[in-house]
DNA sequence: CTTGACTCTCCCCCCGGGGGAGGCCCCACC
DNA sequence: GGTGGGGCCTCCCCCGGGGGGAGAGTCAAG
């Protein structure tokens, strides 16, 4: 019986491409048990090929080559165990975020088939009382920084007594960008103006001519809409006017399914 | 208001690299509105930041930027829709395999936690009277062409009256490779001599001395188990005296969790 | 005018190999 | 003991999708 098999046949035992095995030697990752002095001929062991097998697989599964020596040379099984199952939750957040973004991509095949992706409108829209807070916000940090302060909002204007006027809405100051983030006020229309309380203030709020759009689905695919304004209002030879503006149509709380948000986007232009 | 901005800017508004912008420019994906004659500097429009989000979201989505650029270049809705669905399919594709493989990755640290991989025993096996078919197989089709075969021996020993005597067993004479597959016997232990109808035929299966395995699992997880009793044989001095055999402990319409399937593995040794 | 922040091009690098050129090597058959 | 033909070697370039950094030019504010 033959101990050593060359390259081509252990590529076929273990579904190994040759150059693959090659690299895998070059990396010291899976060492041919003799290779010629002369010829430089690789020579394989039966036994190599569980090696092999196990290579693939973890390869299969997209797991990078350090990882899979990290694994391999682990003598104690635990130490491998939980390389694997590092790699696993790694498997598991990319799956996630996979689906997430199918469905983004089915709601942007949607969105394609329609006419417009977004459909610009200019609308007046009439000053208005809002019981308000300000704040610093960031990419990162914004659905929770939202969320605290319309509960701060709605605190103090239920404590009041006044009823609401309409739905919630946002005001930016600043573009956000990745790192600095950026000014934001966070208003819900009253129905008499509110005298306020704490960090929560009353105030006018603006009226005027705006730039209008419809943005439906979560609010971190939200990012066209604003481009879409922008671009639209340059072509147009307007110009920005002040902070824009997101008004909140649905309430999370009744419509559990992001994907059925309805979000306002307004930029005041002149 | 100003109309251009520079790539760093606009870098911050779509969260795409300014090494990525100046990549897409190359490639003719997103080409600044202006780019200056003397200086090289990239100016970019408003406008131009949702065909960014486009790419940056479709790139989110390991799209390749060649399908990029067919999505976003198709005027007709419909053929972008066709762009964007087939890439679905991949993800859908991508993400199914993913998670068969996380099983298999969950299995192999099961595995790796028990003292042995797999435990190779030496066995003596006696003489068998079985019925048989002997068909020419290759990996891909070997579920199948297994599946087939066993129901005509189960067909044939049936209608001959003659009860079975132990579970099914695969007698592989030849080392499948990717392309050429091989010759395999598909046996069934009979009470008595099987007389022989059609392809079906009764012999007598020969004993002798076995290096034994178990592998638990789904059938396509079985390479290693082959692997570890070759290379067991070879470092302990053996040699392979035979075809290998597995013999099927679990019957696929009791136990219907793949996971659970039991095989056994054996190499004839001297 | 200076300074510091941007931006330019150019080149090399990452992973995990694939493709192919040009040249040995091995072994089965005659 | 030749002689083919397939197997194997090294070496080099290539892919995608950019990242890192060098060295030089540019822009805008003070």
């Amino acid at each position: 019986m033959e101990n050593l098999v060359p390259i081509g046949r252990f590529s076929k035992m273990t579904r190994l491409s040759v150059k693959a095995l090659r690299h895998y030697d070059q990396l010291g990752l899976l060492v041919p048990a003799v290779v010629d002095r002369s010829s430089g001929y690789r020579y394989y062991t039966f036994a190599q090929a569980n090696r092999a097998e196990a290579i693939r697989v973890l390869r299969s599964l997209d797991m990078p080559l350090e990882d899979v020596r990290e694994a391999l040379a682990a003598d104690d099984p635990v130490v491998a165990a939980k390389v694997l199952d590092r790699h696993r939750a790694r498997l598991e957040v990319e799956l996630e975020r996979h689906e997430r973004m199918l469905g983004y991509l089915q709601r942007l095949i949607e969105r394609k088939e329609g006419v417009m992706p977004y459909e610009v409108q200019v609308k007046e829209v009439p000053p208005q009382q809002v019981a308000a807070v300000r704040m610093h916000t960031s990419i990162e940090t914004i659905g929770n920084d939202v969320a605290e302060g319309f509960g701060k909002i709605g605190a103090a204007v239920g404590k009041a007594g006044i009823p609401f006027a309409g739905p919630p809405l946002l005001i930016m100051f600043d573009v956000l960008d990745e790192e600095s983030g950026g000014e934001m006020e966070l208003a819900f229309p009253v129905a008499k103006p509110f005298p306020g309380e704490g960090e929560v203030f009353g105030r006018e709020l603006e009226g005027g001519t705006m730039a209008w759009t419809m943005h439906s689905g979560p609010y971190d695919e939200i990012g066209p809409a604003y481009h879409t304004l922008t671009g639209w209002i340059q072509e147009h030879g307007h110009e920005i006017a002040g902070p824009s503006r997101e008004v909140y149509l649905t309430d999370p709380s009744e419509t559990p399914d992001p994907a059925d948000y309805l979000t306002e986007v307004q930029f005041p232009i002149r």
